[in-house]
DNA sequence: TCTTCAATTATTGTTAACAATATTAGATAT
DNA sequence: ATATCTAATATTGTTAACAATAATTGAAGA
């Protein structure tokens, strides 16, 4: 006999900690360019800096922080470019996503959505914008997850993740990003089955928000600090 | 002033040590499951070992390895249901992704092609299979570098290179993944600018590919070569 | 001959000290 | 006061020794 599965007791924290961190940039609590140094993180997650270290290369590896050699980690400042791409990839992906869950969602799934759908607008009702982020972009991991199918569900984790930070660099700073009603279009076309709908919805709803974007105002680099406060 | 890029010497070798082991599982000269101790890799690259055991973690984290505790670093041995999943990403994403190729090909780019097409049929003719499959999933790299989006190259890229490990552990082994015939054709859509058709071919492509594998037939896992030997 | 167990060996994981680099603070000169 | 240079400080990068775990070997017993 052999064991089957090896259960990594240490991989788990450190896979918790990137969450963590993934989390923290999702909702906005880090704000793009923000520096974070391996001994406050040391400090804040309890463990040494070999662990923190790996966490930050795999964020890394993700996009989602950039490594400066000699400098350290910093939250990474998605570029005009990089989110014209990131928007063009989740068009091309979470269209065709939105017609794969709408084909393979049970009723279970529906209701779960509708749960999400209902916190969604009381967030937006309260005011609480980071709440209303963070749950409109869940909104669309669950489609991955309703897709089944985990390769994409990490793909589209990643493009969602990257996608607060450029709404938190470009986004028009009075209107929230998704807006709930379309999401509970797609949620409809999922009710009947519509894949085609669902993803003609999801192709629109994101060109919405990708036309909320000022990709051309030029944002200040988070070294640029100087340059910004100079003037006063 | 102020240095406008940084460039990171130490990185760049540590990037060069990832991209050689990918290439490696690109053209099958490491086999799925085949053990990649540290000590070996450090000789190999002529690095120390926290170098190596970085490179590990990216490409743990990009799935190309797989990392056991106090056991050590293995190449990845998809499931047949990772296979499934790898595949309907691809379905996913690169027939898309070959209509925004066919949309901004340059002449440039289709000579460059054509180029590639023929080095693909020498090496099929010649019989030379490793190259031949190198040299079709750079065929599918080359549409997302001409489509011009870095995001979607890199997602690309990691699922060609996991799609060589599929190949090899459920491809039949007298036929080659890519029949070059159809990339000829997709090129043919590039030429006159026929995306539908370019995405259309695509998806006929892919699922060719996926058609001959074998997902059922039970793959002997690199850990049960006991129980592989123990009947003769 | 095959199993089982123990001891050895080899490999991976962790820690802490050290080196290299960047950042900051202070002093000097314009 | 501002700018520039230098010294002090803090942070990151690297190394090597050590600890923990797994793999191997060999011996003893069935």
């Amino acid at each position: 006999m052999q064991k089957n599965i090896k259960n990594i007791p240490d991989d788990d924290k450190e896979q918790a900690i990137v969450e963590s961190i993934y989390e923290a940039v999702i909702d906005q609590r880090l704000a793009p360019g923000t520096k974070l140094p391996e001994a406050v993180l040391c400090e804040a997650f309890g463990v040494g800096r070999m662990r923190i270290r790996r966490c930050l290369l795999v964020l890394a590896s993700r996009e989602v922080i950039e490594l400066q050699a000699n400098r350290g980690a910093f939250v990474a400042c998605p570029t005009p470019k990089q989110a014209r791409e990131i928007f063009e990839a989740r068009l091309c992906i979470e269209p065709t996503l939105a017609k794969m869950a709408a084909q393979r969602a049970k009723p279970a799934d529906i209701k779960n959505l509708e749960k999400h759908l209902m916190k969604e607008s009381i967030a937006h009702n309260a005011g609480d914008r980071r709440e209303a982020i963070r749950l409109s972009g869940q909104f669309h991991n669950s489609l991955a997850t309703i897709a089944d199918n985990q390769v994409l569900l990490k793909t589209v984790k990643d493009l969602v993740t990257r996608s607060s930070l450029i709404i938190g660099m470009f986004g028009s700073s009075g209107i929230t990003n998704c807006r709930d009603d379309e999401h509970a279009g797609i949620i409809q076309a999922l009710r009947s089955a519509d894949g085609v709908l669902a993803a003609e919805l999801m192709t629109g709803h994101l060109n919405h928000i990708k036309d909320h974007l000022q990709l051309d105002k030029p944002v200040a680099a988070a070294d640029d600090l100087l340059s910004l406060f100079k003037q006063s």
